[in-house]
DNA sequence: ATTGACATGAGACAAATGCCTCATTAGAAT
DNA sequence: ATTCTAATGAGGCATTTGTCTCATGTCAAT
């Protein structure tokens, strides 16, 4: 593995980038490319590749992983509305439209993220999982904060993540095999009711 | 790939069965087996194993894949309850921790699931994922189905699968980052909600 | 008991994976 | 401009993966 912050960053940021960039574009445009179509593209040599990601899996669910979510500024920018169920389904139409828009990439993130725990050496630390989707939450129900308690609030931030992300389009699709707006259609009928069942004083 | 339904089903079945619980032996034992590995541990042929599984992949997934979880009728042996929320408590503990007890083995199942459908041919029919999760959710609403709209009713048990299945599990621990216990309470708050929801005349 | 279809074992093969070393190159600091 | 070090390229190596062929063994039906 390469230094991580000394000698070159230049260098290393640019075949970093250009080796993840060649692997999104040879995932977009078929299945699964090898390591050494990838270094191949990003013309750069394998062992160079095998520095920078410890194995291919790692590369691709990388690459993968750069699918641009909105953050919440943008999402919110024209936004006026307080009212945190319809900005609830705002980040939920966002999300739900990146993993259909991205959908094998999504999946190949996906799964590397739930193995990733497994192939790491036990005992040792595991990376934390990278989450847009709590901070999303979380600026959705910003201006209503106030309607919740410390303590509900949070119980419905967890909840609520239990249903927007990725892994609710996926079961929506594979478990549930129903299409994209009847997906959609129970997802809000959810969040609605998870707000306000968060809104009544107690249980 | 050897036949499916002709010729030698005893013999075919068998030998299957010794594949899958090779890997399961050596996957509890440690990281992940090779295929030549398994095959060895089975007294099976290299060429015989590929005869009988795709790839090294599949074969782990399916073997991962044996978790008893218990079946709707001896989850709700000796229930007399009929309020569909506690019911569904009943099926939420216990799929809980089925996915807690076999954590790894549901984690690669997961994945393989989550990519099953990136490696086939595109074009071609996706199997479908086997679903364990909407029966039971079924059977706990059951005794209650009088409570809801017939559309309510298949709402609600979509919405309860968001919660209640593998991912539900994972997404608490991956990117929520809480213990059991406060999933687990999380999830119950949840479900109270989404039921009390559906109970209402509508919207 | 014999036959015929079916399952298996053995091994060859190309490709991919991950790891390694050593020489060369390119960037950063002086 | 020179120097030193970090990054790279080239290539080798052992292992794994997935596919194929051909010979052999074995089950089941007659």
């Amino acid at each position: 593995m390469v230094a991580a912050n000394k000698g070159r960053p230049h260098q290393r940021l640019r075949t970093r980038k250009d080796l993840l960039q060649a692997a999104a574009r040879l995932m977009r445009q078929g299945g699964k490319p090898s390591l050494e179509d990838v270094a191949a593209d990003a013309m750069v040599s394998r062992a160079t590749a095998y520095r920078y990601f410890p194995d291919i899996g790692a590369l691709l669910a990388e690459a993968s992983l750069d699918v641009d979510v909105p953050d919440a500024e943008t999402l919110f920018a024209g936004e006026t509305t307080q009212d945190p169920v319809v900005r609830l389904e705002i980040v939920d139409q966002a999300l739900h439209q990146a993993v259909v828009e991205h959908e094998p990439q999504m999946r190949r993130m996906l799964a590397h993220a739930v193995t990733r725990s497994l192939d790491i050496p036990p005992g040792d630390a595991i990376p934390p999982r990278q989450n847009r989707r709590l901070p999303l939450i979380d600026a959705a129900l910003a201006p209503a904060r106030a309607q919740f308690g410390p303590a509900a609030l949070r119980r419905l931030e967890y909840a609520l993540a239990l249903i927007v992300g990725t892994e609710g389009v996926i079961v929506a699709k594979d478990v549930l095999r129903i299409n994209d707006a009847e997906a959609r259609r129970v997802k809000r009928w959810a969040i609605r009711a998870l707000v306000e069942a968060a809104r009544k004083p107690n249980r």
